[in-house]
DNA sequence: TGTACATCAGTGAACGCGCGTTCACTGATGTAC
DNA sequence: TGTACATCAGTGAACGCGCGTTCACTGATGTAC
């Protein structure tokens, strides 16, 4: 890291910092954090393998530093969604542009919670699983709110809201992984799983109760 | 290798290779292929490192074969599932009950395509990628099959095929990820989210038509 | 304001280790006659 | 059936390389007076 005027060491630390997470989510974006070394990451700042240290104990200390940002940028996104026109048709295509967008605007973090998810450290498995489940849990709460969704059960809202997220996660996929001119077919797609989603979910407790 | 009397030199290079695959499943199952390397292997079949070129010319090779093997055991699935009475309710009741079993048995291998599916070398990923989405086009060919779903479009159905396949692959992930005790309440999660989803296409369907 | 001292982000040499790959080899198994 | 030769799965030494981690260090920034 060069010097710059005008910065305290405080400043310039955090500029290290950022440019370490910057650097790690780069490097691992197509193999995983357990194959990426502390060197690559610090050969790619520009800085001596042992200021590394200055910042993170480890890789695996890093990769938890990371899905928390993820995962600020997947709160921004749920904030989007939540905001405007409660009716089903309006939440469905407010949905599927939301997660375009932000697909679109974080693919990198996107990328990392989708990889890492599976293949990370423990640790790191770990802490994104809690956080997908407490997205599903939110959802949960917000669909209980909604119109004609009184007579569900607690156990059918984790289940469509789990089955929600899964599919939310699969168009992220599909996104992170197709070229953008597939972009607006994926999207058609979404919509057409929301729409069938919620629409059987209202139709079976209807008929079941 | 230690030699046993009886066999053929086929038979021991294919003894070999076998044992090899088996050694990767193990060891990759807390990290990734991309983290895996050719020794590790080796010293957990009992060769020398060198001996490994014999039967794969890279562990990316090894990998590809993995992908290839785990899949035979999804297609055998699948056959479990189309035998017998094609009514919606039995589907349901089929699919969740064999795909419960198979991840019980086939543990090693689901585990290898969740995880590599995301973060495994490219030609790994994109081999599987290719796997799945010939599953979501011979679900969307037995679905269109089904009494009911005559004026589906092509793009419903397979837009339906993506959302169930999805579904299934959160199903497993949850079953791998889970002690053996939340079986029975994943398998019910499933159970609903595929009839919500059924019912939800048969009454879409038929309300825009 | 100037001075003396503390802090601490980043340096650079060094370590032992596991890595993939090369190469020439061994010796049991297989084959042709 | 026995003999001579070919095949080839597995061996073992060697290589250069990147790895994580240790340690004592430097020198600019920050702080107390």
């Amino acid at each position: 890291m060069t010097a710059a005027t005008g910065e305290t060491r405080g400043e310039r630390k955090e500029r290290t910092r950022r440019a370490i997470l910057d650097a790690a989510l780069d490097l691992c974006e197509d193999s995983s954090l357990v194959a990426l070394s502390l060197r690559q990451v610090a050969k790619q700042v520009g800085v001596v393998p042992t200021a590394f240290y200055r910042h993170f104990d480890s890789i695996e200390a890093l990769g938890l530093a990371l899905v928390d940002e993820s995962f600020v940028s997947l709160r921004a996104m749920l904030r989007d969604v939540r905001r405007g026109d409660p009716t089903f048709a309006a939440i469905v295509d407010r949905s599927v542009d939301v997660l375009v967008e932000h697909v679109r605007g974080q693919h990198q973090h996107f990328a990392f919670i989708v990889r890492e998810r599976a293949a990370g450290p423990l640790s790191v498995r770990e802490e994104i699983r809690r956080q997908i489940e407490l997205f599903e849990r939110e959802l949960a709460t917000d669909l209980d709110q909604l119109p004609g969704t009184d007579p569900w059960s607690a156990e059918d809202l984790r289940s469509l809201s789990k089955l929600i997220v899964g599919a939310m996660v699969s168009t992220a996929e599909a996104l992170l992984n197709a070229p953008a001119s597939h972009e607006k077919a994926i999207a058609e797609t979404a919509r057409t799983q929301l729409r069938m989603v919620l629409v059987g979910a209202l139709n079976w407790r209807s008929r079941s109760s």
